[in-house]
DNA sequence: CTGAAAGCGCTAACAA
DNA sequence: TTGTTAGCGCTTTCAG
């Protein structure tokens, strides 16, 4: 069977206190029984068991990851990028796609419980308020990541969405766009980047139109559909702002299938920049959301959590970068003057 | 603190281990205590530690899964549909993306391991053999997908590779192309639907051109590489068969950097049939493979294996289907004129 | 600097 | 049907 502490330190002649001690590093050993254990470890190819270092009270070196969907393109990298992470670190993540399902995150959470994960981090969409409630009661550390939920003291990393918003909008004001119609699923964060839509309207003077704010369930699909909602207005928008890609996918697909192109006919305007945004035809331009730092960051930030390095709470933005490709331009005049 | 079983116990009057068989449901309990035992349970918001059962040989109930890159969406797919079919069996799943990389692929099957987790699957690109071999010699079940050596005797699931290069082939043929060429990543998977191509080429009476058949790494980067490769040759290819969607994408967008047009000019078919060959413009003509139905597959397969309910070892082929959108279509006359 | 021993929370004989 | 008890492999005082 495999190795134990027993069999090492019999093999090495000492006690199993002394490996120990050599395995975690603490205590005084001289450095030739180091030496000795060290190598007996080897020749035995002695892995320490992490559920018994467990069940004395370490810590597991493994946390919970919940996300919405792992084959959503937006999360998956996250995804990757806080497990690029969390190995640096030495930390496993298992992973809980919870299709934004109350009762699967309840489920999904207490079992990681039950298997003493060290933490969570949440990703967007995570909709059980008491459940992270409850986390925290408990004390087990949790961070939240592309959502916040204000009234919940966790660490928060997010991007700004409102700055998002802002910078998507002005993008396509500078094109000179008159007419521009936003795009939101029902969530915090659409909500923030329609607030940076208006904000920007309303700076460069235009006046908001509530016809021209849809919202929509964040897919393929729901673009199309919203799209369509929009393009079939007597005034129709010669720009859509489409707050994530998948969204924007949808809406170009929708305007193709009428026959206009884009970006000549109407502009799109994306948000997130995942592989989406690269492989569409026009490449979409976008709002980019960092999504290898944040992943890198929400990490840090929870194991700082878990290990107890600090105790304030803290509320994070980093900001988005508008990253520009094929699917914004100029309206055509034709279009300017055919609806205006 | 947390409660444990002696809380239970104590509460409810009885010993830990009538509180162990009602957990676990085994050995005679009378309804009462039972009754009494589960309400307890309850009352205290208990939840046993998987850390101490694994400790006294339980299984943890948790497996790792090891894919080359979660934020390629082909294994984003894959990795969500283990996922879900593991929580519907009460597993949870951790992960890890390899990148291929020998280093890694050792370094986290041997942190899983030491965290007992109760068997592997590995997906295609795992290049490690000694790794795998390691693992068996453990006794440790490991079930492979999309990826099979047959060297190995693992449970092993995938696609019927050469069928699905046969069947893209066919495809491609039954619109009358002639000079069809095919893309591949240096792998095994690949070598079979190159194997299919060729078989198909063959029993339709043309014949297999070297300079139609290039290797290419697996990104959109390198499709775009070959294509233009291709594409150079004195008698370039109207059809291209890349082998895998990421590969397509390249594919598609090097023809349309040369102001050609897909299908007219070139019909570019796919494999996989990610999210991808449905945003892409046009959308991919693509050999499915039954992504859900693997993942589910490969668990079940894994779950027998480690709950000993099996002992042969099994390696299945799942059928692919051709799906079409339109990246293929007829050559244009103009095409085949000026260039046979 | 090293070791003995008491748990951590649970399972599984074996008794009762 | 229920309880006693001996571990599982490791960490951690506390002595030596």
């Amino acid at each position: 069977m495999k190795a134990t502490i027993y069999d090492v330190a019999k093999n090495a002649g000492v006690s199993i206190a002394t490996v120990s001690k050599v395995i975690n590093n603490n205590g005084r050993i001289s450095d030739k029984t180091r030496k000795k254990v060290l190598k007996i470890m080897k020749d035995l190819d002695y892995q320490p068991s992490f559920a018994a270092a467990a069940l004395t009270g370490k810590r597991t070196n493994t946390i919970g990851l919940l996300i919405p969907d792992l084959a959503n393109p937006f999360f998956a990298e996250i995804a990757r990028s806080i497990e690029d992470r969390g190995h640096e670190l030495g930390v496993s993540v298992v992973m809980c796609s919870t299709d934004k399902n109350k009762e699967k995150e309840e489920k999904y959470v207490s079992l990681l419980v039950r298997k003493s994960v060290d933490g969570f981090i949440l990703a967007s969409g995570f909709s059980n308020v008491e459940v992270v409630e409850d986390l925290l009661k408990k004390k087990i550390p949790v961070a939240m990541i592309a959502q916040d939920v204000p009234t919940l003291l966790v660490d928060t990393l997010s991007v700004d969405d409102y700055k998002g918003g802002y910078l998507a909008t002005v993008h396509l004001l500078s094109l000179e766009h008159k007419r521009i119609a936003v795009i939101g699923e029902v969530a915090r964060s659409s909500d923030d980047r329609i607030r940076g839509y208006k904000e920007a309207l309303q700076q460069s003077g235009h006046l908001v139109h509530d016809d021209y704010i849809v919202r929509s369930e964040s897919s393929i699909e729901g673009g199309r559909k919203a799209a369509d909602h929009l393009l079939n207005q007597s005034n129709p928008p010669t720009a859509i702002f489409a707050c994530n890609d998948l969204l924007a996918i949808g809406v170009i697909q929708a305007v193709q299938a009428r026959g206009l192109v884009v970006p000549n006919d109407v502009s799109i305007i994306g948000f997130d920049n995942t592989i989406l945004a690269t492989t569409s035809d026009p490449a979409l331009t976008t709002i980019a959301q960092p999504i290898h730092e944040m992943g890198q960051f929400i990490m840090d930030l929870l194991i700082q959590e878990i290990e107890g390095k600090k105790t304030v709470k803290r509320r994070m933005l980093l900001l988005p970068e508008l990253v520009v490709r094929n699917s914004t331009a100029k309206p055509s005049v034709s279009v300017e003057k055919q609806l205006t």
